[in-house]
DNA sequence: ATTCTGACA
DNA sequence: TGTCAGAA
């Protein structure tokens, strides 16, 4: 399941068979980076090279611009977005609380019990 | 042949 | 956003 994701984040793809799949001019294409709504990466010669997911974010750029939403704002939603981002990872690496340490003696007592945990991985194990 | 950057009758 | 120029 993490196979996929690495190939639909390989640059592999020249603009030329970018417009074609999203179809958007050379021109919008270049602007929308130039606002920073995507990054494709540069190949040793500087031509842009895209991965799916470099498309993806081209045709989501698209649709939110059918939608009516101009560049500010389709700014504004992807720096929400990369927010909340942040915010779970914070989440991921909190440090144990007292509710933790309460709910894993549970399990250990259940365990000594002879019963099994239906509690999966859910605290830092370090 | 393709793509890049900069500029604007 | 289109389009043309000059370079890579």
């Amino acid at each position: 399941m993490k196979e996929k994701e690495l190939r639909r984040s390989l640059a592999v793809l020249p603009i030329g068979t970018v417009m074609k799949l999203a179809n958007l001019t050379a021109r919008q294409i270049r602007y929308y980076e130039e606002q920073g709504l995507s990054h494709p990466e540069r190949n040793a010669g500087n031509r842009r090279m895209f991965s799916l997911n470099d498309v993806d974010r081209l045709l989501e750029i698209k649709d939110y611009l059918a939608a009516g939403i101009n560049i500010a704002g389709i700014k504004e939603i992807y720096a929400q977005q990369q927010q909340k981002a942040k915010q779970q990872a914070a989440d991921l690496a909190r440090p144990l609380t007292d509710n933790d340490v309460r709910q894993i003696l549970h399990d250990e007592f259940l365990n000594i019990g002879g019963f099994k945990s239906k509690h999966g991985p859910e605290f830092p194990t370090h």
